[in-house]
DNA sequence: CCGCAACCGAGAGCAGTGCTCTCGGACAAA
DNA sequence: TTTGTCCGAGAGCACTGCTCTCGGTTGCGG
């Protein structure tokens, strides 16, 4: 278990070399990529690149871990356990849409289409899950202090809603049925359809005030999970 | 305006080129379609391509116009003007949802990451807009026909939804003010947004049976815009 | 009917890519 | 000190998008 001096540089040098790959993905974007690039960019030769990432696919399925990390960890710092439920709702969503604005290639490496023949998706399924842990958790929050109304009280139906997803969202709950489960998945990839729509542009010519057609959309979101609206 | 016979077997050309160019889409995806292979394919060298297409990017722009014409003909069959509203909305939504399973490349392309650095989507923006405007027809003649609950008469604001948006969305009518026209742009997002987490592979570990999640889903989106649940 | 001009296909070539292989040097362990 | 493992560099392969030039066909105007 001694990390010896050479794992530690060479840890030290996978660093580097996501670091610039990092910068060239905020430039360039994911398609335009380039291994030999970022070797161009670090000083050495691009095989001596093999060394650290079997392939470029490798590469990007970190940079994809890295920004799922980095998107979940700015979901969890807007995340004030103390507020209302619904401002910490709406706070949430604000910071994420924040953080794909600010980090638009990123953003499109995580939810826009899949690079290669489809990547396996397993290893990323954790990472990917924090936003969805964050809102979840507000939900449930809002379930245990009384602030749900009351569920009508379907039957689990685990086909629909994974047990793996209902831990997620809140746990059992009198106020958490399928029927509101499954408006929360809705309203996760809602928030996320919405985001995808702005930033690859499909709102072009529907909406001009994104700011606040977002705010809108979140207290819809809100409402349509039971936390009340605006 | 007489077409000769140049531009038709130009025409022609061009009609062979752009099959052989969405087979190759539909196979391998758009990430890995390559202008050599399309030349392979049509036994012709890949300089002779650059007489019709001046970049890989303008083949894939094509591609998208005819991906978007042919998923807007798909809605557009799928509605029956003679069936009630909900069931109108249910089944374009399915026949939406098909589609984009039988062409998950052509799927990508169409609403996943934007390919080169941006392209320009305002030549896209009529065609990408048929299955907003089939659903916002529905909407429409949902209030012409009464269908749909009194609308709390919100003052227009064109920056949050445009003038062109209201057009779609069913034109003016005392049923539709602001709000419920903003939840049919949500839902129309949520619509893109739900396809996409199950074709992108977001569902993984929450939802097992997507086809019963998807018509949930409708449902709720059904609801949302005023077209009452099942 | 013929000549000209526009068009078009093919080939070579350039710069760039991901990836492999081999070689030589450096460094840690025995 | 020797040994073996690791690592960087370079050459090279197959592929890509794209350009340019050359030669042939073909349709149109005179």
């Amino acid at each position: 278990m001694t990390t010896s001096v050479r794992e530690r540089v060479r840890a030290e040098v996978i660093g580097e070399i996501t670091a610039a790959a990092r910068r060239q993905l905020a430039e360039v974007g994911a398609a335009a990529l380039s291994l030999r690039a970022v070797a161009r960019e670090l000083g050495m030769a691009s095989s001596a690149l093999y060394r650290y990432f079997p392939s470029r696919d490798d590469l990007l399925t970190r940079l994809i871990l890295d920004g799922y990390d980095a998107l979940g960890a700015a979901a969890e710092a807007a995340d004030d356990p103390s507020a209302p439920p619904r401002e910490r709702w709406l706070a949430v969503c604000r910071a994420v849409r924040n953080w794909t604005r600010a980090h638009p290639h990123e953003y499109a490496l995580l939810y826009g289409s899949p690079v290669p023949g489809y990547t396996a998706p397993r290893d990323t399924v954790p990472a990917a899950a924090r936003v969805g842990v964050v809102l979840g958790r507000i939900l449930g929050d809002a379930a245990r202090s009384g602030a749900l109304p009351a569920a009508a009280g379907r039957a689990r139906d685990p086909e629909l809603v994974s047990d793996d997803a209902v831990a997620v969202l809140g746990g059992e709950h009198p106020a958490l049925d399928d029927a509101v489960r499954l408006r929360a998945l809705l309203a996760w990839s809602s928030l996320f359809g919405t985001i995808s729509f702005e930033l690859f542009g499909h709102f072009v010519g529907s909406v001009e005030d994104g700011d606040r057609y977002f705010d809108r959309v979140t207290d819809e979101l809100a409402a349509l999970v039971g936390l009340g609206r605006g």
